[in-house]
DNA sequence: GTGGTCTAGACCACG
DNA sequence: GTGGTCTAGACCACC
């Protein structure tokens, strides 16, 4: 389900997050899918069972995951999520332009960059 | 000539380090420039000689500054650091268009930004 | 595991970093091997930790180490410094050679001592 | 005569010691050319007569050159340096190619560097 | 216990 | 006065 990368520099809950995250918001994962345990997926990752926990909290928090007591962790739906991430992936974005401008880098080469992460392709 | 956020998790020394970059990035600070001492800086802003130490030797390190040791530290010429700055903001750009792309961004709402960043038409 | 030359002039990260690499490059230390911690290999060494810590950044900086927040200091594998060494030393060889043509010194006594080096009939 | 590098980490004394036996031992400076006196060398690379001093004390310990007081300093004989400098040479040389041969690089990979500098096009 | 950061001192070589 | 190194402490996050 989630490959850990040990060599990363980042605390592995914030690893697990991340990975989750993604699953969740690239759509791998359904709403109301039930989640592994934190028991099951701190022994798949060889981890201590806190850290599945911290990160299980933070995605509840971030509307990612709802818990039921006694049941286990859910996916959210959509509408929990999709509108504040991609507001929040669009301030990211806007502030690294400002950066990518600031060092130099032209319009062109974004434009290049864009068209090649939404290569055509698709509906030709 | 700068400011510390102390809101800001990231070490001090990296968030001089940040801060420089960017000065120098922006064409604040000209080649050959003298930075202030490692001792004098650290009297500004309140903190430990070798914090500001750390942050001079990144610095250098990343080609932003050269050292002359009992003289100081001074701004690189440009050619020393501006064709891996912009390899290094396309590959982060690039990475952050497609965390984009995966959360649900639209190719025309990334035009819209890049069109605001490099507005080439501010009052026409 | 080290022994450190207090008559050598060049600071003492930097015998440590020295002796590590040599370690590492000539075999020693296999990939993976976990190395002492920084605490320890400082007590071991009646060094400050902080000297111990520079040393092991650096050594992760070149290649030679990874890192484990929590967890320690690993060898890293042959593959992420085997090739850049070889450069590395083959320039230096580069500029050696020139100096000692600079000096007289004839090829025949560089091929003298290149097959001393390189003595490929041990016992023959 | 002399071009320093301000962005060379070693002490300038030793840049200058180090050009100069260049120029003796490459034989650009024959024996009993008379140096350029402290001062006026101080005065044409900008430096402080303290450092031209250092330096030429330190050749004429290395034998490169021999002062007569109120004469000024005088390149001594090759015979005073050329066979040091050469035995100097070769224990330096062996010791780099073992490192080397550790880091993996092989007879034939030296044997083409040894090439280069003594490039046959000479006596062909 | 581990690495990572930081402080408050100190000494040295260099110019 | 400048950078470079080092010590002896301390606190923090992570696991």
């Amino acid at each position: 389900m989630i490959i850990l990368d040990y060599r990363d520099k980042r605390p592995i809950y914030e690893q697990v997050v991340d990975k989750l995250e993604r699953l969740i918001v690239g759509g791998a994962l359904e709403a109301d899918t039930k989640m592994p345990s934190v028991r099951s997926l701190a022994v798949e990752l060889s981890v201590n069972p806190n850290t599945i926990q911290r990160a299980y909290v933070m995605l509840e928090q971030m509307g990612y995951l709802y818990t039921i007591s006694g049941r286990g962790n859910f996916v959210a739906p959509e509408s929990e999520w999709r509108g504040s991430k991609v507001q929040e992936m669009l301030k990211e974005c806007h502030e690294m332009l400002l950066r990518a401008k600031e060092a130099g880098v032209t319009k062109e080469q974004l434009l290049v960059q864009l068209s090649k992460v939404y290569e055509e392709a698709e509906h030709d």
